[in-house]
RNA sequence: GCGCCUGUAGCUCAGGGGAUAGAGCGACGGAUUCCUAAUCCGCAGGCCGCAGGUUCAAUUCCUGCCAGGCGCACCA
């Protein structure tokens, strides 16, 4: 698509002697196919000319060769239109995708940059929540993405993996825990413990007390509580990694809070150094009233640390190990402020960078019901979701594939499939409703549709034997089998705009589109079945479809099972 | 009160300043002697929250208002 495009630009900008740059901003796609696969509005051109919009199209679509990449070039009211050769748009793009394989869509646009990626970021000592799945996934695609385009992604898990939660966790266990179940089942015991530190703190007050004080153990590096700190983190951090293999998600450091404890007080130190710290209310804050925004806390009234001194501390600390070239916080929109606070004060001490380091928001999970809460133990956990989802796509694979080999791999891969998609689907800025029906909905506009659709193919494939590599795409003119390679020709364009804006959606609304434009095409068009050349250039081009979307899909972190 | 985000079909949502605003779900009606019907086709459904402004052109950008969500000093 792009040959066709550079072409564009080249006569026009050379006809009109304007900037090429000025041509391409101005270059769009048609709403529809009939008017063709470029437009070139011509109102801008209105002015200089000093005619109309339509006069100058028309006079430009007279003077433009058509060359052999293009059908035809025509004005239609103010806009020229552009045909691409049906054969040559056809040739090139399957040649292209069965050429590069995986590597189709790929750019080398971040070639030599690092980009840090900080997502998914559990708290130790609570469940792993359906909330946290947003964080996670999108920080995934998002890593896969850059990746895809060229840059170094480095992912970092910042573990919740301290502060006072460990001291009512300690408190929890000592009390009440037993050790069988503890190594049964790590993450719900804890969080058994953790909602019944609550219920019975409510009723008993002192426990808070005990709580803090075991915090502050643990803070004074008491061996007692140094020890239960470790097990309940190793214990966690093996059940997430568990979760994370499930969910296709790795990381490339799991430094946590705990890691930057020891560089903490020279962060504050840095701080102080440059005059932007001053107590107030015994506090110690940096003053921010000029950036309107509320000041940011560095040490408590009791001297302790907070969340904002760790942040400052861990960015500081992660520019000099991985010089990024731009740092992404993956975290709920929550937390806006927050990051505006950082990265003011990381600009204040003049650390440049600061500019490169993007909050990129997510909505919150709602519920009907309202909201939930760990505390008081009504949280949605994530593998009962993902339990669900698997089990239900079992049973429609057992109704409609009995014979399927490796059933409960599929099941797992549609399953965790449908979840992931339902949440990278939409615009992740926005809340959205938690709602089981609609998780567990494997119809429409799902990972499953483009599964299936992916399966189908592999299908078609398999049945038909080898393909043969000598066959002609510029037979693949029809109405159906152009609009499934103009889908193809785009994806590219895709993943650049997912990266420009940090939203995977972009990636997976273009898979419903493509999986779309491909259940069309097989409807109405046999392959198998098809005279021979037109069956090998059919073939062709479904295998450059079935590859695009498990190139696509992996961006995502989805499986693209082969049969379902 | 101040700040950030969101308002598009009955519901859930796409929409890269440009041509006739699109999908899915749900409703209704169809398609399987043929490559897996988790599919496809048809039909219905819209003051794009409201009011101004910028522009040749605004669902899209700016301002104000209304509605909802989320933040706003010792949690993360």
């Amino acid at each position: 698509m792009q040959t066709f495009r550079d072409e564009i630009i080249n006569l026009l900008s050379g006809l009109l002697s304007v900037d090429r740059q000025q041509v391409e901003d101005d270059l769009e796609t048609p709403p529809n196919p009939e008017l063709g696969d470029f437009a070139f509005p011509c109102f801008k051109l209105a002015k200089q000319f000093k005619n109309s919009p339509a006069k100058i199209a028309t006079d430009l679509a007279e003077k433009l060769p058509v060359g052999e990449l293009f059908e035809r070039v025509e004005a239609r009211g103010p806009y020229i239109n552009f045909f691409c050769s049906r054969k040559k748009l056809a040739e090139l793009t399957v040649a292209a995708v069965l050429g590069e394989e995986s590597r189709y869509g790929r750019l080398p646009l971040g070639d030599g940059k690092t980009v840090v990626i900080d997502f998914s970021a559990p708290n130790i000592a609570k469940p792993f929540g359906v909330g946290h799945l947003r964080s996670t996934v999108i920080g995934n695609s998002l890593y896969r993405i850059f990746n895809a385009l060229g840059y170094r992604s480095v992912g970092i898990n910042h573990l919740g993996d301290w502060g006072t939660q460990f001291g009512k966790l300690i408190v929890a266990y000592l009390t009440w825990g037993e050790d069988e179940r503890l190594e049964e089942n790590p993450i719900t015991y804890l969080y058994e413990l953790y909602v019944r530190f609550h219920r019975e703190a409510e009723a008993n007050p002192s426990l808070e007390e005990e709580a803090r004080a075991w915090f502050k153990k643990l803070e004074d590096g008491d061996r007692q509580a140094q020890k239960l700190w470790q097990r309940f983190r190793d214990l966690s951090l093996t059940e997430f990694k568990r979760i994370y293999a499930i969910l296709n998600v790795s990381f490339d450091s799991y430094q946590g809070e705990s890691f930057y404890n020891e560089m903490l007080d020279d962060t504050v130190n840095a701080v102080e150094e440059q005059g932007l710290a001053r107590l107030s209310e015994g506090a110690l804050i940096v003053e921010l009233e000029q950036e309107g925004m509320p000041p940011c806390l560095l040490r408590k009234q009791d001297g302790a640390t907070l969340y904002a001194t760790r942040d400052l501390c861990a960015a500081i600390y992660r520019q000099q190990m991985y010089q990024f070239d731009r740092m992404l916080y993956v975290v709920g929109a929550d937390q806006a402020l927050h990051f505006q606070q950082v990265f003011t004060v990381l600009k204040k001490m003049g650390h440049g960078w600061a500019q490169n380091c993007l909050h990129i928001p997510f909505g919150l999970i709602r519920f009907k019901e309202g909201k939930m809460s760990t505390r008081q133990g009504t949280l949605v956990f994530l593998e009962d979701v993902l339990d669900r989802a698997t089990e239900l796509a079992g049973q429609i694979i057992r109704e409609k594939n009995p014979s399927l080999e490796n059933k409960a791999e599929v099941a797992r891969q549609v399953g965790v499939g449908a979840v992931i998609f339902g949440d990278l689907s939409n615009d992740r800025v926005k809340d959205i409703e938690f709602d089981w029906e609609k998780i567990l909905d494997f119809s429409g506009e799902t990972a499953p549709y483009i599964q299936y659709s992916h399966a189908r193919i592999c299908s078609i494939l398999r049945k038909a034997g080898s393909r043969s590599d000598s066959f002609d795409a510029g037979l693949l003119v029809s109405e159906e089998e152009q609009v499934v390679i103009r889908s193809l020709a785009r994806f590219s364009d895709a993943i650049v705009r997912a990266s420009e804006t940090y939203k995977s959606s972009i990636v997976a609304r273009y898979l419903i589109d493509l999986a779309r434009d491909f259940n069309k095409f097989y409807h109405q068009c046999p392959v198998i079945q098809a005279e021979e050349n037109m069956r090998d250039a059919r073939l062709a081009l479904i295998d450059a479809v079935r590859q695009v979307l498990v190139n696509g899909l992996w961006l995502l972190g989805i499986d693209a099972p082969k049969e379902m």
